[in-house]
DNA sequence: TAACGCGCTGACAACGTTGTCTGCCGGGTC
DNA sequence: GACCCGGCAGACAACGTTGTCAGCGCGTTA
């Protein structure tokens, strides 16, 4: 900038008025200025701007991993909006690991993000007081924080939306009904195996619930094991898009009732096509985006508490008649 | 950290050491600092501290779309590896459109990445030569730069993948094979084109020809016309995932025999399982950032041009016996 | 005892911007 | 002719760090 200017002619400031468009220069003075920015290939530096304003037009967003379609969809949304609001993004996986979790909060918050959209991995968020109270607005999407931190949150209605699961599924006649689904220390877990049991009220049988890693190995396992019952499930209810893909391979062509939580392409593809309780990733990553700039535009009242409607797409593997 | 430094009673300076970890500082005194930091909470300021050093530890990125799951799983392995180097992520999709991309890397070159790495979606890219010149690496991924600017790229083998397919349909007695793809403006369509050309070689017909976006009324025409010829197709070639499961869509349960380029997940689960081409994003993407690393270290040798090997991987969609 | 070295600490400038304030100059008004 | 006003331009400080260099006190050495 200090090149710009001298190449002009001009001070520093009236470089710093060009580039920022400011009023009150001399039309030709800004032609020679701007002409010299061109010769000499200048461009703003960011940094020192950030430092000098005090806001990095930048938004943190902390995820469990952008390969898996769900959060992939959630973070084009976030970026679309931040990009439409004139900032950048910046992003890490956290790879559920509450370590990680905290270490790219941390960094981001080094780097004076203006805001922080976080899908939490950890169950302690104590460690974001001094953000809070230093004014970072944050926005958790899909799991809410844990104890003693209230603030902005916006998740899908998973135990309504297992409900509807099961319902659908003992609509047509099923009375057993397994659940694989993550580890229950996962919120959205824990609400649909809440669902789940609510739903089959004096019909649950613990031996049809199996929480573990989705691998093949794991599934199949459990499945084999319920399946070797005197009263073995007749239907499946899967925790997550993972966990029905790896089931539909588990399954490996036996025909089994099954709803899925997340939809996911080619869904109506198989045989049967999958039923599955769908959520809408880009909805809510627009929605924790859209509050986040609510925030940041000044709006401080109370921590916003939102659940988005999730919806039963009805494809066919639901309707599978249970024998007997 | 002035307010740390009274706080503790000494210079701003030692705070800095404390806080950096650099040697000649009394075991008490740190303490002390250390003691005042988490009493103010007080986070470093890393737009000042990367003002001062010039260097910003961030890395940009550009992609297509992150939605798409080659591109989420290219995302990722970057992210590993900046993650990896102790930096952080700037990304950004720019949604097939040439003057978003141009946007993308310019504001973060405003932000002074370190280093980026582009998935091109516009032809001209001289308005990366500043950049250049300055010394910012760059690298490209699946896509190589427009004409005049010779940079590192990091590509697929996309016309041998493609002619890979077709020699592997011909090797099932197919003679009449159609191309769907995207349009030939896109380089890894144009490539795809080319090998399945000339792996066709005499039995080339343009009327078996179609690159038109991948919506589903768009291939279901094209589709329909294709067959309705005298001399129909009796196999697909598809160009990238989209156009495989469009494609899929579009047929609707007709059995044609068919190839992919592109893997995707539930390919084995479909009926006929689905034989592809697969690439493997998370490599080209490990590829593309270890390289922007390493000229970060400091090489400085010609551009390379790497292209990472394809492969098919037979399924049995590709079996299916010509008629006759 | 003077000189020296070493471990620790601090003062100061600089990084590249932008906000504030002041100054210059030409033209219009009384 | 004295005054003021408005359009334009520049000087300067400040943002929060870090690199450089200088200084202080204490123990060791000649």
């Amino acid at each position: 900038m200090k090149d710009v200017a001298s190449a002009a002619g001009v001070a520093l400031k009236t470089v710093s008025r060009v580039v920022n468009g400011e009023p009150g220069v001399h039309p030709a003075t800004a032609e020679r200025v701007r002409a010299a920015i061109d010769r000499l290939g200048y461009r703003r530096n960011e940094s020192a701007r950030v430092l000098r304003r005090g806001r990095t037009a930048t938004v943190g967003l902390v995820i469990e991993d952008v390969a898996d379609p769900f959060y992939a969809g959630l973070s084009r949304a976030v970026e679309d909006v931040v990009i439409g609001h004139g900032c950048l993004l910046l992003s890490g996986s956290s790879g559920e690991e509450p370590g990680r979790e905290r270490e790219l909060v941390e960094t981001f918050c080094a780097r004076r993000v203006d805001g922080l959209i976080v899908v939490p991995a950890g169950e302690d968020h104590t460690y974001l007081r001094p953000e809070l109270e230093a004014g970072t607005p944050v926005v958790f999407a899909d799991r809410p924080p844990g104890a003693g931190i209230d603030v902005d949150t916006v998740l899908a209605d998973n135990a309504g939306g297992a409900g509807e699961a099961i319902r659908h599924l003992m609509g047509h006649g099923h009375r057993r009904i397994a659940f694989l689904g993550d580890d229950p220390g996962i919120f959205t877990a824990a609400e649909r195996l809440k669902g789940y049991r609510e739903a089959l009220g004096g019909l649950f049988d613990e031996r049809l619930v199996s929480m573990r890693p989705p691998s093949l190995e794991a599934v199949r396992a459990d499945l084999a094991r319920m399946l070797a019952l005197d009263d073995p499930p007749s239907a499946l209810f899967t925790g997550n898009g993972r966990y029905t893909v790896t089931a539909l391979r588990a399954l490996d062509g036996r025909r089994m009732a099954l709803v899925g939580f997340d939809d996911f392409e080619l869904a109506d593809l198989l045989t049967p096509r999958v039923s599955v309780v769908a959520q809408d990733p880009a909805w809510m990553g627009r929605v924790a985006a859209e509050l986040l700039f609510r925030r940041l535009r000044g709006d401080s009242g109370p921590p916003e508490h939102i659940e988005l409607p999730v919806r039963l797409i009805a494809r066919g593997s639901g309707e599978l008649l249970a024998p007997g």
